[in-house]
DNA sequence: CAATAATATGACGATGCGTCAAAAAATGTC
DNA sequence: GACATTTTTTGACGCATCGTCATATTATTG
């Protein structure tokens, strides 16, 4: 008889007995991600293989299977958890003091910087959004991962909205922030997308990208007119100051990984 | 003895029949890679195979191999037939009778129905961006990709340094013209990639791309300050111009295929 | 037309996925 | 605690697909 396990109990038996196996189960699926993680750090994506991660977890194949119904599926719930992880930077930058287009521009740096500091998190990505990968992806992890990049999308809408009512942001344009939203998160994926796979961006003589987005991000919002514009602003100095008061974790990670 | 099938005729043999075979050879390259273009289309691309290929084109899968080095080769081939076609197009863009942006604008719009119309494409260069699958492709074929996004985003960087030259464009920042280059191909691309992988946009929000595209281009060159700016224009008929201008042939595929 | 070179073929070994019958462990019953 | 029943784990197995290479076939040359 083969077994499904759930994440959620439905069973009815003692709440003690399920809570300790579901923690347990939790604790095990943990391992194997972690697991998976580092073989796609150390070896490559090529080189993760189901073998492998049962081999270094200790557990069977078999095992591996009852908690993920495929490979895909297991590199599925590695970018469900970077996107949580996302989601988290993404509430602190929609929190940042400044004004309304400063807390916006904020979760551009840190979505940057996030895969600056985790690569590996862009490539999973990437992976994941391949049709022929899909199609192995069970429906459930397809659905969670959905339902992430729906409250990532809503963290940033919502600031958006903010900005229409306290009037930083003219609405001329019925689904405004959506169509804001989706413009710089077009940009930042597409820029991600093409610096993943180590293309040689440089060869076709683009800079390294932050700077790049950063500009390009300040002139599309001044395209929207919203206020206050580059023009009137200190944008490396507005670029060091969320960077600072946001991110100074991240810049640590990167200024020493660089030594 | 293994044979390697080059491109270019190195041997010193009679130019007649060196001639003869390499049309040969590039007629059986041409089979081979439509053939794979359709079971792509027909069947998708986890379905295409090599030995697939092999039947249907009634060749062994070794002569496949002397064509291609590996599946992804040969899928990287694809796509640089497909970027081969984009470049006619965005020359023919770029040569436009409009002004500066109105050329400009006219490649992004060429670029957005290009993929409408071969979806495919957008599929098999994502595919190709992966690294895990870059790994496998060769290096001439990965350097003639290189070679011709180098040409097609020079084209692109004409347009915007004609724009500059004729005072449409300030440059106020060094390389201006990759900036805004690397603005909106990454914002082309994203859109694409997002797109693509049938993913939900829309339960996120997020209305049709085309016209969003159109929009967010407009307001990205309006924060460059790129004259005419579009409050000054109208937006509407000048899409509509371009696209029956330059792309009428793509719109009838598209109007028929919605049929 | 025989000798030699170039090319084509498909059987083969290797790899990795996902399954499932059987073994092991856990749980329940008396 | 012993036995029955359910749950979970295991890894050998079947299958698909890749890429290779010894052999067969075809073309070229003398």
């Amino acid at each position: 008889m083969q077994t499904q396990i759930a994440t959620a109990s439905t069973s009815s038996a003692s709440v003690k007995t399920s809570s300790r196996k579901q923690r347990e189960l939790a604790k095990r699926e943990t391992l194997i991600l972690d697991t998976a993680q580092r073989i796609l750090h150390e070896r490559g994506y090529s080189h993760l293989t189901m073998d492998r991660i049962a081999e270094a977890t200790e557990y069977s194949k078999g095992t591996i299977y009852n908690h993920f119904s495929s490979k895909e599926d297991l590199v599925c719930s590695l970018c469900c958890r970077s996107v949580s992880t996302l989601i988290d930077m993404f509430t602190r930058s929609a929190e940042y003091k400044g004004s309304s287009r400063e807390r916006f521009s904020a979760i551009g740096i840190g979505y940057t910087l996030y895969h600056q500091v985790h690569p590996m998190t862009a490539q999973n990505i990437q992976i994941i959004k391949v049709n022929a990968v899909r199609e192995k992806i069970s429906d459930e992890k397809l659905n969670e991962m959905e339902s992430l990049e729906q409250r990532i999308t809503q963290i940033a809408i919502g600031v958006v909205n903010e900005a229409i009512a306290c009037g930083d942001l003219a609405e001329e344009i019925n689904p405004m922030a959506s169509s804001i939203v989706f413009g710089v998160w077009s940009m930042y994926f597409g820029a991600l997308m093409l610096e993943r796979s180590d293309i040689p961006l440089e060869d076709l003589g683009f800079s390294p990208s932050i700077q790049l987005l950063w500009l390009n991000t300040q002139k599309f919002l001044d395209g929207y007119h919203w206020l206050p514009l580059s023009s009137d602003t200190d944008n490396e100095a507005l670029f060091n100051k969320i960077t600072s008061d946001l991110y100074a974790n991240e810049i640590e990670i990167l200024n020493n990984r660089n030594k």
